[in-house]
DNA sequence: TAATTCAAACTTGTATACAAGATAGGATTC
DNA sequence: GAATCCTATCTTGTATACAAGTTTGAATTA
């Protein structure tokens, strides 16, 4: 684990710069699910003391990125699929009642759904072309849904929800991501929900996540 | 704020404990609603240095109990009601999805549910007299439905759940907390639930937790 | 050779020292 | 008298020292 100095920019801590760090470094594959580390390792790595390094480890403990065993060391957690399968069952469930809700809201007052449509109905010619762009902008899409419905707290959890599943989304990223149909998709379940077509757009989110 | 000193038992750490004892000195008002406090208090209060009390009120903070404001002190989150309500409905749709899966899932390998049959449906001779037992059973009564139908990650979060919203129903614990009502309700849901009929059941704990 | 022992090196948990900025209250100024 | 300034104190953030238990690996023994 050979890294460069941090410098703390802004108002951020030590300890919140070190939490952005490990957990990209973990979306990123370069701390590999399994690995194992010490404190020492990251604190020496990033070049601060264990204090703020611990304080970001227990923070991604408890929101179950990493592990830590009593005296002898931390792990990544390694992959368990049947995990990633629940969380993903949760945030259905989640988004499927935002969705509900959104049906019977106001539409001209959001801001979030008129961004939303901005951004997803658009001609061809504006679709966005680079994967990794669209990928952030299909989990945004989802959470912005979510957020719309006007429930901060589930909003919350659904956000926490779809990073913590974010890597299995770049595991199999090498599947042909199709940019069209992440489009029309969306286009239709923006366009049930403008249409207030409840049972509509319930079966086009759940076709769209399956 | 004075207390005793603390003494580790078991493989239990100190801010473990801390941990434990804030939150039940919340949840209990001994630390009331917006009272502020430092670290320093703690840590002479609890006659333990100031490490494992950070780890602690750390946690707490991501868990929404407290708020630290940047080099002047610690906060009991101030009651929001709209917070709450938005934690309730949370909750609700978490457990409408779960007894709805309870509905088609095979009932005679389910340990939770034949322990849920046991403890509710039994004659008013049985009926637990004592409110704060009865209330704690009845928030276990809801996490145990979730934890039957199966997601390990939903049940989770459900729990976590519970346990924020806990605080306003001891609030409001002073209204009449009907013991025969809460049987009653509790025996119709889990007869549903047994007998497979999914909308009658999920109108029922609808009922019930409105 | 394989199993066991045991001590040195590691690792996390906790306490303490120090750094940097926030707060409060009295002195000063207008 | 009211506003301002300034300093002493307080508070959290970080670094370091120490405590207690775990791991490792070489020496020893059967």
């Amino acid at each position: 684990m050979k890294e460069t100095k941090i410098t703390t920019k802004g108002s951020d801590s030590l300890s919140e710069l070190v939490y952005q760090r490990i957990k990209n470094d973990i979306f990123d594959f370069k701390l590999m699910p399994g690995e194992r580390f010490t404190e020492s390792e990251v604190a020496k790595a990033y070049d601060v003391s264990r204090t703020p390094i611990r304080q970001a480890l227990y923070r991604l403990q408890q929101e179950g990125y990493v592990d830590v065993s009593f005296r002898s060391g931390w792990q990544i957690r390694p992959l368990n699929f049947r995990y990633y399968e629940e969380l993903y069952d949760v945030r259905i469930v989640l988004e499927k009642d935002a969705i509900r809700k959104l049906c019977y809201i106001d539409h001209q007052n959001s801001v979030e759904l008129s961004v939303l449509k901005d951004f997803w109905m658009v001609e061809p010619s504006q679709y966005l072309k680079d994967i990794k762009q669209l990928s952030q902008q299909d989990e945004d899409f989802h959470c912005a849904l979510v957020r719309a419905s006007g429930n901060n707290e589930m909003a919350r959890i659904h956000r926490d929800l779809s990073e913590r599943i974010r890597i299995i989304r770049r595991l199999d990223f090498s599947k042909d991501y199709r940019v069209e149909a992440t489009y029309q998709e969306h286009q239709k379940i923006l366009g049930f929900i403008f249409n207030r077509k409840v049972d509509e757009a319930i079966n086009a989110i759940e076709a769209h996540i399956m």
